[in-house]
DNA sequence: AGTCAACCTTGATCGAGATCAAGCGCGAAC
DNA sequence: GTTCGCGCTTGATCTCGATCAAGGTTGACT
């Protein structure tokens, strides 16, 4: 398999990083100096975006696609830890090495903003400095979500809270006002799952057909799920069924 | 049992939070400023000092004693996500609700900043909104290796690794140059090793037995831990060898 | 249409860690 | 000194999810 060269294209919309409203309070002349340092990178899928120790010398938005980052231990274990979705961040602000592996998944195209620029004007600019703040907390907070989950739900909720955040991210519904129906795809495959909930692919398989068997679930093919009742989806979580009201 | 008050006292050395180096590059009107919006606070062993969606009226910089963080489930099952030790750092600047319940276990002295004037500052002050993100960041790495741990650890490889941490950290070395014979106290239960590590008491205390038989750890009492040769110690967390370089 | 390779499902069995249960050690309070 | 309670250890048994194994399904390519 050749390795597939990284495009680079020069098209922009508006500014991709006010996907996650980093510039929402930026003045023209602002945007104009994000434009400067702005171009685009696209990946096929499994295709390696990042490897942990890389030099960064960039910062990016995800425009579209789906990738993941992990961890591996030296016998071949791996975690993954995050999950980045259309609108997310990807590097880390005043760090030039990478701490994680991050894949594609599908084909992802990301916006990037050349480091040190961008930091500089960090420096300058509060609000976008105090926004990236905001995001690496988000981050924070859904990353020890992810420990509860990891240490201490059975299989069966596990993959009932990856359905639960992955419905919410994909239907662009406003989080908690979920309700009903639902339908969605799946971008993951079963041991990508397996990867994020910490279980083996096998097990992923048969608490979705079980899921399926229980009614809580339709599957069509393999990767489409519809949710004929999302409250419901919710209680098979093991979540407080008021979580998500604070933050 | 009646609740311990919460003691105020106003001694104060240097600026705490310099312990994290948040002020490592203050000039001397910052440090002024920080001294009037400073106060402290004590915590008993048990006491709660901060429960999940209480609004925080500040943020804080650990000064001694050991504190946890952790989330739990409707039917009781806890996740610690979160250790604190001294020079560590409480709150979430730029919210104002706490996000996880936060507990004493020793004696505990924070060194509280009133969190408006604190956030006003860092508006000011790039310097400090930097450390801070830099600090989010850190808690952010610690968060996913720990992922890791939850999901693919063994019981063993978890208990290594948690007595790999809580010695770097207690006993002041600087991290990876650790070698050779190491002591020092574990300052949790069993109880609370199991809820950090997503195992149960039971689990603990026979891996902790396991690697006392393997001659891996002496126990001397029930509290106090040494370890004749630290590499071995690290060679059952399972982690890299060359782990910590990077970061 | 036929082939091949991913991806997924399901069954049988195994084992690490949970659960249930009993007892020990030690410091605090009387 | 005795008692009490908490934290810890150890044993017996059980269970959930891992592991091993055998097909089934789908879609891309020839």
């Amino acid at each position: 398999m050749s390795v597939p060269e990284i495009t680079f294209s020069k098209e922009c919309g508006d500014c991709p990083i006010r996907h996650r409203a980093v510039c929402a309070r930026c003045e023209a002349d602002e945007l104009e100096q994000l434009e400067q340092i702005k171009y685009y990178r696209s990946y096929d899928p499994g295709q390696t975006v990042i490897w942990l120790g890389d030099t960064m010398d960039f910062v990016a938005s995800v425009v579209s696609g789906v990738a993941t980052l992990s961890q591996t231990m030296e016998d071949g274990r791996t975690q993954m830890v995050g999950l980045l979705l259309p609108s997310d961040f990807v590097g880390r602000p005043g760090r030039d090495q990478a701490a994680y592996n991050v894949k594609a998944i599908t084909p992802v195209t990301l916006c990037c903003f050349r480091r040190k620029p961008f930091e500089e004007m960090m420096v300058r600019t509060p609000h976008i400095a105090a926004r990236l703040l905001e995001m690496t907390l988000d981050e924070l907070d859904a990353a020890r979500e992810w420990m509860l989950l990891l240490g201490r739900k059975t299989a069966r909720e596990k993959i009932a809270s990856l359905l639960t955040i992955i419905a919410r991210r994909e239907t662009q519904s406003k989080a908690d006002v979920l309700q009903g129906s639902v339908a969605f795809d799946l971008p993951l495959t079963r041991e990508a799952m397996a990867d994020y909930l910490g279980l083996t692919l096998e097990t992923v398989s048969r608490q979705i057909s079980a899921l399926k068997n229980g009614g809580v679930i339709e599957l069509h093919g393999t990767r489409h799920i519809v949710v004929p009742d999302f409250a419901r989806l919710i209680e098979e979580t093991g979540d407080d069924s008021d979580g998500g009201l604070l933050s």
